[in-house]
DNA sequence: AGACTGGCTTGGAACGATCCACACGCGGAC
DNA sequence: GTCCGCGTGTGGATCGTTCCAAGCCAGTCT
């Protein structure tokens, strides 16, 4: 691999090169199986010499397709990382450069549009598709999107429209909290209470749900045992504190690490040890959940696997091909740790 | 804001539009102080009534510059996500948006390879500049960017090449270890200890050697009183565990939050209060540290200024600005909560 | 032998923006 | 009246790729 000029080689540079024209030189790269074997094999080796790579904005004017994949990040909300979407980006970089696809990230810049970055990036024809991942607030984009025409597959349930037709993935919060408390069942628990959050978020009724019917399906009690607030360590130890004294449960199932580790706080402050005392199941499976003491046992969201069906729906949409089930729900799984 | 016809507008259009021509379209968007107030505002208008963005390919084409800043992801270590990096991003995301640049992630898919994607990207012209974040560990990424004249900044310094002229932002450790055992100082702190990485860190010899000299400075002991190890739970909690009962230190500073959450395993088994009886500092500032009981204080970095001048940096290498003073060392900030 | 087929290759046009050189109109100076 | 200069606006060429229609050649069928 060596280079000539001072610019970059072109498909005329190494059409002349392997004493054939440009299109050859395109045809050895999109449809190879054009050509004769001994040409093709001429082709790759001019290829190689030059060190040619086709240039990417040439490419995307003619072929109307920039192999990129729009992404939003949404602000940071005080000063704390989204390390859940994190663990997704990741994976969903890895699987779209697998199939020829960049990401392409962006901000909501303007603050208070919803739409804000979407509708440029679509017109100035910069990406080919977006991952949208804020599904449940009632944001628009879903809908906005689809009216548009613009091809896009959603981390998140079209919680608040059913009649959404887009492909979208999610994970199943209800069997994550199933797990968990089967789980707890197993260890012989009877009084598994809830701290969960506020009426009104979907993801929280959903997980909520999984206590729930669990614990109805093996004929325990729940009322009493559930409690509901905003997502902060504050409220977690305060909620679980209540129910100790008040209920006597014997474990703890949380809709989010968050309010686990104030359910760790509340335990360690009446002097109950947990895992030993009271068990404590959280949500995430966060870096926080790993390391607390003495290890708190949570649901692990399947992010990888969401990023890797994203990709597929994402390129079932983009080549025209029929996508058969739209709708793809994942089951987490129970990192058990000494909490419980 | 309208669309006409089924197919995105373009320049042509807006100056047919408008009763203008192609190139004065340009200069509406270009270089406006070109045109006369009435005709500019009778473009700008033409442009808002079809709805116009320019096609980001073409222009790309033209200018040969994408307006897309490269980042590589580094593969996901045991299942766990990188907050800091999540951090960084979104700030790098929002700082570039806002001088009019995206950021376009790609993973090191080749593995062995430690190139692998940069050299794709940049002889297809796909980005204009990189982010490079991990130039610790011997990476020969700076070195080869530099030497093919690609522009880049780099998160980190170059540790092991001092010859090394590129721009590079990077957060001072020792300065914040520093500020970390001052603070104990001021608690009355006296034997405070270490338990930080492996010599062979670069990062890790830099943090140890703002506790080293702080506690010279103020004429302490340092000896006993340093466990090196690898960053691990575990290790945090044996090398604590064995640090309290051979030297009594009333204060542990470490490396990492993960390595002072195990020093607060450590001081729960020894029935010892974290913050009463010994004081812990961590360092990162993770979730973990605000969540885990009793709160741990922990170094900050300041990752989002350190995008902003990582965006400055490659604004000034990208317009081909005179770059003052390419290194860019910030200092980071202490939290201070319960467990000191 | 001539027509026809199929595999491979070819030059020209197109994608939509910017750059370049020139044309135009207008006012002021000689 | 002519010429120049300045501020604006214009058509044509260009970036590097892919699409298109047609060309070429060898081999086969009639």
């Amino acid at each position: 691999m060596v280079r000539r000029s001072g610019r970059a080689p072109t498909l005329a540079t190494v059409a002349e090169e392997a004493g054939v024209s440009r299109q050859t030189v395109s045809n050895a790269l999109n449809s190879p199986h054009l050509l004769r074997a001994d040409t093709l094999d001429r082709v790759l080796r001019a290829i190689d010499v030059l060190g040619y790579s086709p240039n990417r904005a040439a490419r995307s004017l003619r072929t109307r397709s920039s192999h990129l994949i729009g992404l939003r990040v949404e602000p940071v909300v005080d000063g704390n990382a989204n390390p859940l979407m994190d663990r997704f980006l990741h994976s969903l970089v890895e699987s779209s450069n697998e199939v020829g696809y960049h990401v392409l990230l962006f901000s909501a810049d303007g603050a208070s549009d919803p739409l804000a970055g979407y509708d440029d990036l679509l017109r100035s024809t910069a990406v080919d598709a977006f991952v949208v991942t804020d599904t449940y607030r009632g944001n628009p984009q879903a809908g906005w999107l689809e009216a548009r025409g613009a091809p896009f597959v959603a981390f998140g349930r079209p919680w608040d429209e059913p009649g959404a037709t887009h492909p979208w993935v999610d994970v199943d919060g209800r069997a994550g909290v199933r797990l968990a408390v089967e789980h707890l069942l197993e260890r012989g628990h009877e009084r598994i209470a809830w701290v969960g959050w506020q009426k009104g978020s979907f993801i929280g009724e959903d997980r909520r749900s999984g206590w729930h019917e669990t614990m109805r399906t093996h004929g325990l009690p729940t009322t009493g045992l559930s409690a509901r607030g905003e997502d902060t360590l504050e409220f977690g130890r305060r909620a679980a504190r209540a129910l100790l004294e008040a209920e006597r449960p014997t474990a703890v199932v949380c809709a989010s690490d968050t309010l686990a580790m104030g359910a760790l706080h509340a335990l360690s402050e009446s002097g109950l040890r947990a895992g030993k005392d009271v068990a404590v199941v959280g949500f995430d499976d966060s870096v926080a959940a790993q390391v607390a003491p003495p290890g708190l046992t949570s649901v692990r969201q399947p992010l990888e696997r969401v990023a890797v069906e994203v990709v597929r729906l994402l390129g079932k949409r983009l080549s025209h091909r029929p996508i058969d089930d739209p709708a793809c729900l994942l089951a987490p799984t129970l990192t058990v740790r000494a909490s419980s």
